[in-house]
DNA sequence: TATACTAATGACTGATTGGTCATTTGTCAA
DNA sequence: TTGACAAATGACCAATCAGTCATTAGTATA
């Protein structure tokens, strides 16, 4: 087992008990058997090693999943084997579920939201292929609703695998629930989630402020904002993204100042992708 | 409004946004216009307000739902009117629900964790005894596969109502999942968590422990770990348990060295019990 | 005005954090 | 045995944290 291999699976086991932020450096190379200093030769800080983390386990559980949808043939038995290999998957790596599913992704860290966020796209996208297989046209109408609901399924069912010790009939949680879907697909009529409304929600609300926006935005900032270096630096990097001409570093420092303060993180987060830190 | 009111409003609000963790006592006076020792004098530590917090809100949310639930008269509506007060009371206290629905309780606060349990089974009872009242002995198969299936319908589309800036119909999604509630409780008839099951989860865990269990476990851990103090201190612990002999502080202070380690967090708490440090 | 009292402050402490780097240790070929 | 290089160490640093406490400001009574 490689160095790194050996710190990722000693930082899942801390995080899944303690959480990101609760878990020590200190703590995860104490725990590998390793000095300090080693650590960071695998890694560049803690948030690499939890990006890596995220990523690794991600894949791995998403295309887990992937592969059984897409290798099972007949319809019939379809949810229930989707079912199966979800659970399956998460009594597998339930360090990485327990971490997954709890979704504590408050660290300050916006590159691990957004992360989070396109893997949720990739299982929704996962369940919305199984569903149409099955369901081919017949529940146009509730296929988004649907998504939420297996998504629910899966994360209320996933508590009693992973936080509790007893020992549980993962077929028969599968069949259930496979029965489950299927009614609820075959019967539900009225619509929530419509088409307009699932694309609106996952859109990445980035990719759609455009620049003239963004300044809109920052504009308003200003006025909310009573703290007067905040004022300021939202000003300057108004006029830096209009016509630039401070130096980088200088720009770092004023998005920092931003970041300082909570009701300007997702501003600071905009201005940065803006400005290409 | 009291002081207390006007923290724990400031700390709701960082602590939607941030997490408990990494909101420090800092932010939270300077967002309330209040001095640092100000806030010591309305909460002995941060830990106290956290519980205060949850205390207050979970109660009020709680009570909410269930006033709506108990004053219903007709069971045709009853399900809609549970997830309009339901959906109603998370947009109201849109900030502690974020809190309530990430569960990020993580940090190393025992009584934090029993307390969002006995929480959650006030809820479970809610449902329940709702359930009961409009399906009375139809349902009794399902029951409580019917409880985790409206939690999880409740935790999905929560998401959309409180990490999406969408303007929402909460009715109709509100009559949609009494719709689907309807359909399950109806037709689903493959039974996964039974009366025994539900009891066993229930049941909180250490009451369970006779002393000769936890000193059974301690044996076990004593052979699991490779830490000397941790040895040792077990050691110490199972013989004062077996004859007390040593000073509260020298007991403090050997359950501290298990908590230092998180494998050891679990029995620490059970040993703590048992000792009534 | 003087006194007595509470409410409020913020500089301070000790502990802990993520991250660094001069130093040591281990492992080769020559 | 030597020397060159990489791997690994842990003391150390600046920053940040929760929590304290000597001091000050504000207010009411005499």
């Amino acid at each position: 087992m490689s160095k790194k291999q050996l710190i990722m699976e000693s930082a899942l086991e801390l995080f899944a008990q303690q959480g990101f932020d609760a878990t020590s450096v200190q703590q995860i190379t104490e725990h590998a058997g390793i000095s300090k200093g080693a650590f960071y030769l695998s890694f560049k800080s803690k948030d690499e090693l939890i990006n890596g983390l995220i990523d690794h386990f991600m894949l791995s559980l998403i295309s887990d999943i992937d592969q059984v949808v897409k290798n099972h043939e007949t319809h019939t038995e379809l949810l229930y084997e989707f079912y199966q290999a979800a659970f399956h998957t998460f009594q597998k790596h339930s360090d990485f579920a327990k971490i997954f599913i709890k979704e504590q992704s408050k660290t300050p860290n916006e590159e691990l939201i957004s992360k989070i966020h396109h893997y949720d796209k990739l299982i929704d996208n996962i369940i919305l292929g199984m569903l149409d297989r099955i369901y081919s046209e017949e529940n146009s109408q509730t296929r988004y609703d649907l998504i939420y609901c297996v998504k629910g399924f899966i994360h209320t069912y996933s508590h009693l695998i992973l936080f509790f010790n007893v020992p549980l009939d993962l077929h028969t949680l599968s069949r259930s629930l496979a029965e489950k879907t299927a009614l609820l697909a075959k019967h539900s009529e009225t619509t929530f989630i419509t088409e307009e409304l699932y694309h609106t929600i996952n859109e990445p609300f980035h990719v759609h402020v455009t620049k003239e926006q963004l300044l809109e935005m920052i504009e308003q900032k200003i006025e909310e904002v009573d703290d007067s270096t905040l004022k300021e630096s939202l000003n300057l990097l108004k006029e830096q993204m209009i016509e630039p001409s401070l130096s980088p570093a200088i720009v770092k420092g004023l998005i920092l100042n931003l970041n300082n303060h909570p009701a300007c993180k997702q501003i600071a987060y905009l201005i940065q992708d803006c400005l290409e830190v």
